[in-house]
RNA sequence: GGGCGUUUAACUCAGUUGGCUAGAGUGUCUCCCUUACAAGGAGAAAGUCGGGGGUUCGAGUCCCUCAACGCCCA
């Protein structure tokens, strides 16, 4: 059998496209994803991760494409160091997002959510997310993702629901969960309350207004300085920095607010920022040192509010006009022409008002930065209204979020929380890296409760059922339970309903007003229940519930709220039992090993994801290890973002580069510092080339790739940039086409990707099948043989610590340099002469190749998949002390074992010698335009001759040497160059017909000066009595040798130069 | 306003507790289409490690300070 056969049916370049597809197909087909959870009483090492649930708002950009991968490392890894393992794939609903793309589409359509109806209008949604589900999911398995397909899982899904269904209800029950009326970010047009990150802070320009509010005993007056006069109605206070010097005479004193004849204290808080007019600082510039305070309309207000016991006077409806009707009942006849009117109109009203009254002492223009709502652009009105929190302010969530920390990373817990017990969990969650740990920490120190009700239809409703009733007709045992309690307080009754499984509260909303509420469990946790009345299933006791009045609350749940459930959601909690292919998942699989995410949600998720676990888990972290991943900029250092133009989908670089290439060259970006930047380039749709954009500066002062850009070989012809699509500059024509983006950064995974296929056909086509020998002793290796298996004994170690601390361009560079540098560009080439023939050295090379696909696999699957049948075909015998199982399918393969037994230190020394010759010579045989073929003689003394002897041929085929000869008692042939060895002078001859004498000269001198250079700088250092007395001593020693190598060189090279004279 | 990060070759980045002559890839220059790979091979040029100060025998690395850029939170 010719051995050249294999390497024919091998295309010469590696086509990741011909090859993806098919890969794909046999892992889905293997189902390597899927985890299969440990028996009971079976134990075995488990690793587990579940997905960063992407948003199904739109397709997945770069970002996720990073992190995504460095999540398939490790699961690959994993596996094939063959832990039980599990990937949790899945999506997250997204709720606000996702409504407000949806209701987007619809405009466009001509429909409103609204005309819809809730039913159809989640339907509609629920489609939008089966679209976006299939693309998000279709591009993980194209990027490689080794999930465990069948149990991908969605926020909204039926184990999801029943998850957050109980996960509420349990929290209901032990008080973590409560409805207050609070100030909420609250878009007056879309109207419902926003996250603090839905809210965009934009620059206004607007006005100070400088009012007069007079002090109650007509003694004169105070000025208050404000942005927002129409707030005044609302004002229950008058505050003063108390260092201010006017402080202490006002101090018990009132003011009487002007409209409504309020009579309001003067409170002293330093929060209140003093008046300057030197400051740098604008707010000191323009302050008068007097605040309006107005508790129901500036969150900064209410906490004065809360502080100093005012009231509370919420003076705006729901779409923020001026409003009695809301909790203002002082309202006086002269304020009464300003109800009705929109925030805007009252503001102009009520400083012509103050201008009319001769209270308005000054205007200047301000210009303040001002939140808007994200999703109609309209500022947010801080608003009071009712809204659901969770208490994770309480020890039993935040104190067990802190104390899930590592005690070296934060050894100091905030006061109040209790310390760290030993409870499980405590102290075992690890930041990667470290510096994090303090970014988490300190959000935790200024925690408030947390909002979870959101006024939309996309999400998870929430399972409480309420109805107002007149204090009279109550029954005895709820006004018992509120006796005493004041109002908006919530009190636990026992009654109908709780007998029947609910969790039944009341508050008293006024004097005069009674709120019940009843949240109810999911039928799963219902039918569990010990409980007094078991008749009801869950829809039963809803139906009870709604024919006694009780309605079910409107609103839906935070998105984070599913989210912060998704390692017990996703793995069947609470009830694994009711959907059977979770049974042992939590058991097997949380905690999970790690978490990689972004920095930008350490707070939004990674924190609530650990108090949830903990809180329900006994303890139990939701992840061991979070690892937070960099944040890829563009080549300017600005964020990508679809309104820029900049950002690269993972789609297109799949197609002009490959899954690997994308893989390999995001692990290699993946340093510990928080961005990377990828320098962003256009293809141009004409010809294919690949070219810098012409940059232009927008207003805002980013910088992106103008409109119309020039096609670079024939600027007759133009294109559209991304960016000028997202401007909306023009539409995309034939003529006129979009411009795709891509990034010459991926050149390099692309070209690794090749030079492995390559390596690959050519070791196929030297490995003899059958040939082999059943074990080969390490006593037959030649010398490439035992040191590339020394260097593979050495690259094993540094890729296992590097993928285990979770630095990732460790692991890339080390299986870049060994795979190119070694196994390529050394090993391949020193052994070609010898490899035909030689069934050992055919083994060596078959099995290197193998252990190579083996540790290049977690990062580079599709071409280590594609070659490995190729390879495993070949590869029979062993080579002793390599383990390497067989297997069907790469994915499935066991990781490389590499015995101690082939580590060679001498042998690895040595080859960084013979490096270190053959690198001397081949600078001289470039010098001298020595031909590749042409075969030159080297004139070496016995110590060099040595070390060519013990390598075995390596230095005569890296250097192109045909013949070695000894130097003692020779003449120096004419026409030699010189080089210098270890401070040994060595004549290279049979060059080149002529020498250039002054090239020769010029090169000498080079080396002479370098030399010289580097004697003296040795030199200096001992010289130095500090540093031969302090240093260590065998640092000085290796100093002192490196001198005399040093020295003996440059004599060399100066004897060398002294041959050369005229 | 608070916190964090970055600044090393033309570009993108490594450089682990201070210690061998500061590295890699891309780009540039020279040579080579050598039967694995031109997405390649061989060689070369290229750095006052952001500025200033300090600690030390010794600083890219530690400390202080200034500057620029960026991110997160408020």
């Amino acid at each position: 059998m010719s051995s050249n056969e294999p390497a024919t049916e091998i295309p010469k370049a590696y086509d990741p496209h011909g090859v993806e597809p098919e890969v794909t197909r046999r892992w889905l087909e293997a189902k390597i994803g899927a985890a299969t959870p440990l028996a009971n009483g079976e134990t075995g090492d488990t690793y587990s991760i579940v997905i960063p649930p992407p948003n199904i708002t739109g397709a997945l950009h770069l970002g996720h494409a990073l992190n995504n991968t460095l999540q398939d490392v490790l699961i690959r890894y994993h596996r094939m160091k063959g832990d039980r393992t599990l990937w949790m794939p899945g999506t997250d609903h997204a709720g606000i997002a996702t409504q407000t793309v949806v209701e987007k589409r619809l405009l466009a359509e001509g429909t409103r959510r609204l005309d819809m109806g809730r039913e159809a209008f989640v339907e509609r949604t629920q489609q939008w997310k089966s679209d976006y589900e299939a693309i998000i999911t279709g591009q993980l398995r194209e990027l490689g993702a080794s999930c465990d397909w069948d149990r991908t899982r969605f926020t909204l899904d039926e184990m999801c629901a029943t998850a957050v269904r109980h996960a509420f209800y349990h929290l209901f029950k032990d008080n973590l969960v409560y409805r207050g009326k609070r100030l909420v970010n609250w878009d007056p047009v879309t109207q419902t309350a926003l996250a603090d990150d839905e809210v965009e802070m934009e620059n206004v320009d607007g006005h100070m207004w400088y009012l007069r509010y007079p002090l109650a005993d007509g003694s004169g007056h105070v000025t208050v300085a404000t942005t927002r006069p129409e707030t005044m109605l609302g004002d229950t206070a008058v505050a003063v920095n108390p260092t201010d010097p006017r402080a202490a005479a006002l101090r018990g004193r009132h003011v009487r607010l002007p409209i409504v004849d309020r009579l309001i204290p003067i409170v002293e808080d330093d929060y209140v920022v003093m008046a300057d007019p030197d400051s740098s600082d604008a707010k000191a510039q323009f302050a008068s040192g007097f605040l309006k305070v107005t508790p129901a309309h500036d969150p900064n207000d209410w906490d004065i509010g809360v502080r100093h016991d005012l009231a509370v006077i919420n003076v705006m409806a729901a779409d923020a006009s001026i409003s009695d009707q809301h909790g203002w009942e002082d309202i006086s006849d002269e304020a009464r022409q300003f109800v009705g009117m929109s925030r805007e109109e009252a503001r102009e009203a009520i400083v012509a008002w103050f201008e009319a009254n001769d209270l308005l002492e000054e205007v200047r223009d301000y210009s303040h930065s001002v939140g808007h709502s994200y999703r109609s652009h309209v500022p947010i009105e801080p608003w009071q209204s009712d809204q659901w929190f969770v208490a994770v302010t309480d020890d039993r969530l935040r104190g067990n979020a802190l104390r899930a920390q590592d005690a070296s990373q934060v050894p100091e817990l905030p006061e109040g929380v209790n310390a760290r017990g030993d409870q499980q969990g405590d102290g075992e969650m690890v930041f990667h890296p470290e510096r994090y740990a303090r970014t988490y920490h300190a959000w935790h120190a200024n925690i408030r409760d947390w909002c979870i009700s959101r006024q939309l239809w996309w999400g998870h409703q929430i399972p409480v059922w309420s109805r107002r009733l007149h204090p009279d007709i109550l029954d005895a045992v709820a006004l018992a339970a509120l006796d005493g309690v004041g109002l908006d307080e919530a009190r636990q009754i026992e009654g109908v309903w709780s007998a029947a499984g609910a969790v039944h509260t009341v508050r008293r909303i006024t004097d005069d007003e009674i709120e019940e509420a009843v949240c109810v469990p999911p039928d799963a946790t219902l039918r569990r229940l010990d409980r007094v009345d078991a008749s009801f299933d869950e829809p039963g006791l809803v139906k009870a519930l709604e024919a006694a009045g009780f309605e079910r609350d409107p609103d839906v749940l935070d998105t984070w709220f599913s989210s912060g459930l998704w390692p017990l959601s996703t793995m069947g909690w609470p009830y694994p039992e009711d959907f059977p292919d979770s049974i042992g998942l939590l058991e097997s699989f949380n905690p999970t090993s790690v978490l990689i995410t972004g920095r930008d949600i350490i707070t939004l998720w990674v924190s609530r994801m650990t108090m949830f676990n903990r809180y329900f888990m006994d303890g139990q972290l939701a992840f061991e290890d979070v690892f937070i991943n960099t944040l890829i900029q563009d080549g300017h250092g600005q964020r990508m973002s679809k309104s820029l133009g900049n950002g690269l989908d993972p789609r297109d670089v799949i197609h002009t580069h490959g899954a690997d290439a994308l893989r390999f060259t995001l692990v290699q970006m993946s340093t510990d510092t928080q961005d990377v930047r990828m320098p962003v380039e256009l293809i141009c749709p004409h010809t294919g080339e690949v070219f810098a954009p012409e940059w232009i500066t927008t207003p805002a002062g980013h910088l992106v790739a103008a409109p119309i850009q020039h096609s670079p070989s024939d600027p007759s012809k133009t294109m559209l940039s991304p960016y000028g699509v997202a401007i909306g500059a023009a539409e995309p024509t034939d003529d006129v086409p979009l411009a795709r983006l891509t990034s010459p950064k991926f050149d390099l995974g692309r070209n690794f990707a090749n030079k492995v296929w390559n390596a690959t056909r050519f070791a196929l086509g030297r490995v003899e099948v059958g040939q082999l020998p059943e074990v080969v002793d390490e006593t037959v290796h030649l010398f490439p043989d035992r040191w590339i298996l020394a260097r593979l004994h050495e690259t094993l170690a540094r890729v296992e610590d590097a993928i285990e601390n979770y630095h990732y361009n460790v692991y890339a560079d080390a299986l870049y340099d060994f795979i190119w540098r070694d196994v390529c560009d050394r090993y391949l080439e020193a052994i070609k002469p010898t490899v035909d023939g030689n069934a050992a050295q055919q083994a060596v090379l078959a099995a290197v190749l193998d252990a190579v696909l083996r540790i290049l696999h977690p990062v580079a699957p599709f071409v280590t998949e594609a070659l490995w049948t190729n390879v495993s075909a070949v590869r029979r015998g062993e080579v002793e002390g390599l383990e390497l199982p067989s297997s069907d399918l790469l994915a499935l393969a066991a990781w490389p074992v590499v015995n101690d037994s082939l580590a060679d230190p001498g042998v690895v020394e040595a080859f960084e010698r013979v490096d270190q010759l053959v690198g001397s010579i081949r600078a001289v045989r470039s010098e001298r335009n020595v031909k590749p073929k042409q075969q030159v003689i080297l004139h070496a003394p016995i110590t060099v001759r040595e070390l060519i002897a013990t390598a075995s041929g390596t230095v005569e085929t890296l250097a192109g040497v045909g013949e070695v000869l000894e130097m003692e008692g020779a003449e120096r042939p004419a026409a030699a160059s010189s080089l210098t060895f270890e401070g040994s002078e060595l004549w290279l001859s049979g060059l080149a017909e002529e020498i250039d004498l002054d090239a020769e000269r010029s090169r000498l001198q080079k080396i002479i000066d370098a030399k010289s250079k580097q004697v003296s700088g040795f030199e200096g250092k001992l010289g130095n009595p500090g540093y031969v007395n302090n240093a260590k001593p065998e640092l000085v020693e290796e100093t002192r040798r490196l001198l005399a190598a040093t020295k003996e060189d440059l004599t060399a090279a100066e004897t060398a130069m002294a041959a050369l004279a005229p």
